[in-house]
DNA sequence: TTGCGTGCAAAGGTTTTGCATGGCA
DNA sequence: TGCCATGCAAAACCTTTGCACGCAA
């Protein structure tokens, strides 16, 4: 949920492109190019200024994949918190570069071996794993 | 090893530097403000190049712990490469930023269920996970 | 009216690149 | 001598910030 004290036309248009994309993750560069071309075209600073808003407030995953190419981001709807609702890795192909999605119970005992064992708390939604994917793997 | 066809003073001293922080981790600018003063300076230039080499060959790893900081090296021998010698984790708090290294054997077996069940090959040398350290814990 | 949100342009910092020079084999 | 490495400066890149204006409450 939005904590401005305004609510605006800009700060609803972008939300509603975000829930367009659930699932998938974008760029603060794919949202400009969204509303581009659009009759309401967004300024940057505005996107990256909602956007980490939403970071904040949970709404939104800001991932860092690559060392120089733009943040990653991923809505994960408004009531997420500290739910356990889409417990998933984020797997980073170093060959070919996707971006994999997977759900996954080790990542709990993972978790949960932190926890118990080193104090640590894991922070699944920010952790991007790196390796090579399955389709890459196969071409070797 | 550094594949260059040619051996360099700038690339001895590098190494040489490198050799020193084993175990602990730096940036490029760590770099360039040690040599600045030394009679033999590096360029930044010089420094970004043969980091990267480096890299590709597997003597140092590069991490990208910020999203707005520089990137982190960390040099892990020349030997390196494909061997298990020093499977850890790198965690970093999201709260204190520090830059944790951990050994745990549940790091295998993540590594071993991604390949089997997966298909897909953990690269844990270049994964960075995020969560609160034990420390940052205590002090909630 | 008040004060935040917006958007443009400029700044910020890290990393890369172009190009002339230097040094190893 | 040939060829890569170096290093300076400038460019490139994503992101943030300053500031005037606009708009919601």
């Amino acid at each position: 949920m939005i904590k401005s004290v305004y609510k605006t036309r800009q700060q609803d248009l972008l939300l509603a492109f975000l829930k367009e994309t659930k699932g998938s993750h974008f760029t603060a560069e794919d949202v400009k190019k969204h509303f581009a071309l659009s009759d309401n075209p967004l300024g940057t600073a505005t996107i990256y200024r909602q956007l980490e808003k939403l970071v904040i407030d949970g709404t939104v995953i800001k991932y860092f994949i690559d060392e120089k190419s733009a943040a990653c981001f991923e809505y994960v709807g408004e009531k997420h918190g500290e739910t356990d609702e889409s417990k998933h890795f984020h797997i980073k192909c170093e060959k070919c570069g996707v971006l994999i999605h997977l759900d996954c119970s080790e990542l709990s005992h993972l978790q949960k071996h932190l926890k118990e064992h080193h104090g640590i708390s894991l922070n699944p939604l920010r952790t991007v794993f790196y390796g090579i994917c399955a389709e890459c793997e196969k071409k070797n």
